[in-house]
RNA sequence: UCCACAGUAGCUCAGCGGCAGAGCAAUCGGCUGUUAACCGAUCGGUCGUAGGUUCGAACCCUACCUGUGGAGCCA
């Protein structure tokens, strides 16, 4: 019967053949363990040298690590064995020999690691993260189609920058100038106006030299967008999607977590609602705190999110920043124009800031006024303004970095792990 | 772009002015319950690159290259 390491425990007492790749090899003169793993799980299998043709015993011994093969064997319930199940070898075929397989199982560099990310990736480690990234995303796809989101593509190819603040990766559009999508938020815009309500999930890039564990050149970003939803709706769709999310990787990565040594008693305070303050009340508390190197107007630096983030246990709302600060689009405070009805949402433990969202701008007079002030009446913006003009209506989204939220979620000390093939500064190999 | 730290065997590191080292990996041998197995042996080097100081440089100095951490910017 063929079977995957995950199946096993269904066969218990019957014979099974695993496509695997050898992990790792631990002999004793007349019997040899083979770590094995085929991507599903791990288990160790049993060479004993009186029970096998010497055929089988000379194939066993010549493995070598990471060396693929199709394996035979009783399957057996062991005490002894992590998963609790081993597999007794009646026979094996080799597929390859692996010779010099270059990730040993002692410790690694980072360099080293990320040149060899594509072997990486076999290991318990990288898979447990991985495996908690899918629930990530599957737990996106379930939440926004369960709330009546439908999801949308924005164009990753674009004319213009969505913010005008970031560098931008520049190419080339036939004999035109091109770029890639930093954000598809404005794209979202135009959808929501059509939907309701709607959310992407594709690739963001941004051309900018960080260097940081919480930056990646390319990442992958959730962005939904409501039509009829104001600043506080906005809030609470995000601190119920955050809470959905935590809750289904609790729910069923427990053996993924456990591997990679989360402490989930921190994940289990995560429950909507967070707590929110304002700019204002974060600029006077970090002048308790002794900040003495920001003013009312400044954007946060990472010390000061890092400072507030740390005060609390579960993610933080901070809402209603400066106007100047923050981007064209974001809607004054009724009553008050220096500050926009926004909140970007800090992770705990130093994760920084995984949401950024805002209520938009929807009275055309007042676009018109920011389009002067940025200077964007370049006609590859006039689609966005018109957004404005026929049947304009208050309207709100947000979002979301997949890879910072894995990171968070994982307790990772860096970002670079919550992504396959991270997209770093200086590397684009492998 | 700026600041700090680091490049020595395939990998992780020690050596810090006087003979180039260890553990792991690899190769060979031993062991019937190992879990990063263990024990013995063998193999393994342009000390990042270029220049300088010195009787003598892996070690001190200068420049460059590469990497890492951070700042700014952001999700």
């Amino acid at each position: 019967m063929n079977a995957t390491i995950s199946e096993v425990k269904n066969y218990v007492g019957g014979e099974v053949t695993i496509g695997a790749w050898l992990a790792n090899k631990r002999s004793s003169g007349k019997i040899q363990f083979l770590e094995l793993r085929d991507g599903t799980g791990f288990i160790q299998g049993v060479v004993l040298k009186n029970e096998v043709s010497e055929q089988v015993w000379e194939d066993a011994k010549s493995l070598t690590q990471e060396s693929s093969l199709y394996i035979s064997g009783t399957v057996r319930e062991d005490k002894r064995a992590p998963s609790g199940f081993e597999l007794t070898v009646t026979g094996l075929s080799v597929i390859q020999i692996a010779h010099d397989y270059p990730i040993t199982p002692k410790e690694h560099g980072v360099e080293f690691l990320m040149d060899h990310r594509h072997l990486w990736l076999r290991s318990s480690r990288q898979h447990a993260i991985l495996r908690i990234r899918n629930q990530i995303i599957k737990a996106t796809y379930d939440f926004f189609n369960d709330n009546g989101f439908i999801k949308v593509d924005p164009p990753i190819l674009t004319g213009s920058s969505a913010e005008g603040t970031t560098d931008l990766f520049h190419t080339k559009y036939f004999d035109r100038d091109a770029y890639l999508s930093q954000s598809g938020q404005l794209y979202m815009e135009a959808a929501a106006m059509a939907f309701g309500k709607v959310f992407s999930f594709g690739p963001a890039f941004r051309a900018e030299k960080s260097k940081t564990r919480r930056h990646l050149i390319e990442f992958w970003m959730i962005e939904p967008e409501m039509a009829f939803c104001d600043h506080e709706m906005n809030l609470r769709v995000q601190e119920n999607y955050v809470s959905y999310i935590v809750a289904q990787v609790l729910k069923n990565c427990a053996n993924d977590l456990k591997a990679i040594g989360r402490d989930t008693t921190k994940l289990e305070k995560i429950k909507a609602p967070f707590p929110r303050i304002t700019y204002d009340q974060a600029i006077e508390f970090l002048k308790e705190q002794g900040f003495d190197d920001i003013e009312w107007g400044d954007d946060f630096g990472s010390p000061h999110e890092t400072a507030i983030a740390e005060h609390f246990d579960v993610p933080v709302f901070v809402t209603e920043y400066p106007t100047k600060v923050k981007a064209f689009y974001m809607k004054p405070v009724p009553g008050r124009e220096d500050v926009v009805l926004c909140a970007d949402l800090l992770a705990p433990e130093g994760y920084g800031e995984i949401i950024g969202g805002s209520q938009r701008i929807d009275d055309l007079d007042l676009m018109k006024k920011r389009y002067e002030q940025f200077n964007l009446n370049d006609p590859s913006y006039k689609w966005y303004l018109e957004l404005r003009q026929y049947g304009t209506v208050p309207h709100s989204g947000f979002g979301l970095g997949l890879e910072r939220a894995v990171a968070w979620i994982c307790g990772l000390e860096h970002i670079r792990e919550a992504s396959p093939f991270p997209r770093l500064l200086n590397r684009i190999y492998p």
